[in-house]
DNA sequence: CTTTGAGGAATTGTTCAACAATCCAACGAT
DNA sequence: ATCGTTGGATTGTTGAACAATTCCTCAAAG
């Protein structure tokens, strides 16, 4: 019943000169995202990127003045990104960059091997399979051009096309959030060349699997890899 | 004051390989919730009694008057149900309470067959089992004096247990906040009897082959279960 | 009679300035 | 060296302000 989408005209234009300058650029994007989120996709880049090293302090009022922005809206963002354990807040203290400890890298796996194992028994639609082979082979053609970071991204694209096949925007988010912790966390590693190219293999067997339509050994193979990849991260973080 | 770097110390503090985590989580009672939490409760308290329907608007104005507290408090409140999909922000437009459409109700069952049947399949301690068990007979107990109410709690915390099972925090807080999606918007489901007593059968016949030590069983009765009350659901509310 | 557009009220988004509460580190007394 | 005290810094919260936007009403034009 909802209507998404109320055209924005009512363009009177009681502005001065200037006019449609300014706002040309922006004419199409319907929705310009809020100052908070803008603050917040800034602060998910720098944590992505590996410039906020987890157990940073960020403070507020340092935020605010290096953003332009008010220390109201550096809150709201902080609020958000603590919701997705990007952030942990400690009353009265500030806000830190998260830091996973040691039951944490089984919990990061525990919600992963949830989510994945299920999902991809289920299989999905050969367009959704289709995306899972582009995932595959995007991660080929980083390994063949020795671009680590592509690598790691196409690894990321790959187990996000295979949590799509549930078709739940709900557990896209959660695998969004779950992967960009993750991310966060392990930065470190993904310098290691050797760390994903031997997770090239494992994709490619699951992914012929699911175009097979065996969803049951894709799912097997799918839970062997999460166990093997956490003992890994185990192994390469002190317990 | 530009602070170019904001890069702080990471050096020495949060070693503490034992967790940080535990330590803030383990604050003890001594920390008052902040203001803001406090009228996070307060709402969802609101939502979950169903004194405030889907669909419903809250202003911002009205709230913090009527709590006592300023607009930006409630703001932060407004943000962090928003995150827990309890209440949406339209972008200029106000805060609503969510309401779950077509597709949402699939999508939450999706949610809640990748946890729930995922976890109960690896089985758990003897001690967890007890606590699904403890739910089983707290159900029966509530049918048995004809408490509605308390036989959608004993259900809630059935399912609750049986996701504590897998033994994570980040699992834990995703089901709690699918059920309480599911609480709101179902409430006026949980005026009919016959609505859980008909689940009381089937927790006890899972909670069984738990107990029996049948995990492989105890997943498809599980999944046959969800199955089952997503029909139900749909063919109560409107597709 | 329907459509169009121009106010105008109401609400949100954002900023700013202030104050209380709390924590932290340095300091001083015993 | 231990223990309390004292400042300084940062967070938590408030209140007021203003721009931007939406919604509603209503009169004018077709």
């Amino acid at each position: 019943m909802t209507s998404p989408a109320r055209n924005a005209r009512s363009a009177s234009a009681p502005a001065a000169a200037g006019n449609g300058a300014s706002l040309a650029g922006a004419r199409l994007r319907v929705a310009v995202p809020s100052v908070a989120e803008r603050v917040a996709q800034e602060l998910r880049h720098q944590l992505a990127e590996g410039l906020l090293l987890p157990g940073a302090r960020l403070t507020e009022a340092a935020l605010a003045e290096d953003l332009g922005v008010s220390r109201n809206t550096v809150r709201e963002a902080f609020a958000e990104l603590a919701s997705e354990r990007l952030l942990v807040r400690h009353p009265n203290r500030g806000v830190f960059v998260a830091s996973l400890g040691a039951g944490d890298i089984h919990d990061v796996y525990t919600v992963r091997r949830a989510i994945e194992v299920s999902t991809i028994r289920n299989g999905g639609t050969t367009e959704q399979i289709a995306a899972v082979r582009a995932a595959v082979e995007e991660g080929k053609k980083a390994a063949a051009a020795n671009d680590n970071e592509g690598l790691g991204s196409a690894n990321q694209h790959f187990h996000r096309a295979i949590v799509a096949m549930a078709g739940s925007r709900r557990l896209d988010t959660i695998m969004s959030q779950v992967l960009a912790e993750m991310r966060l966390f392990f930065h470190k590693a993904t310098v290691d060349a050797e760390f994903y190219s031997g997770y090239l293999k494992d994709n490619e067997q699951i992914c012929a699997a699911l175009e097979a339509g065996d969803g049951e050994r894709a799912s097997e193979l799918m839970l062997a890899y999460l166990d093997r990849s956490e003992a890994q991260q185990v192994a390469i973080h002190g317990v």
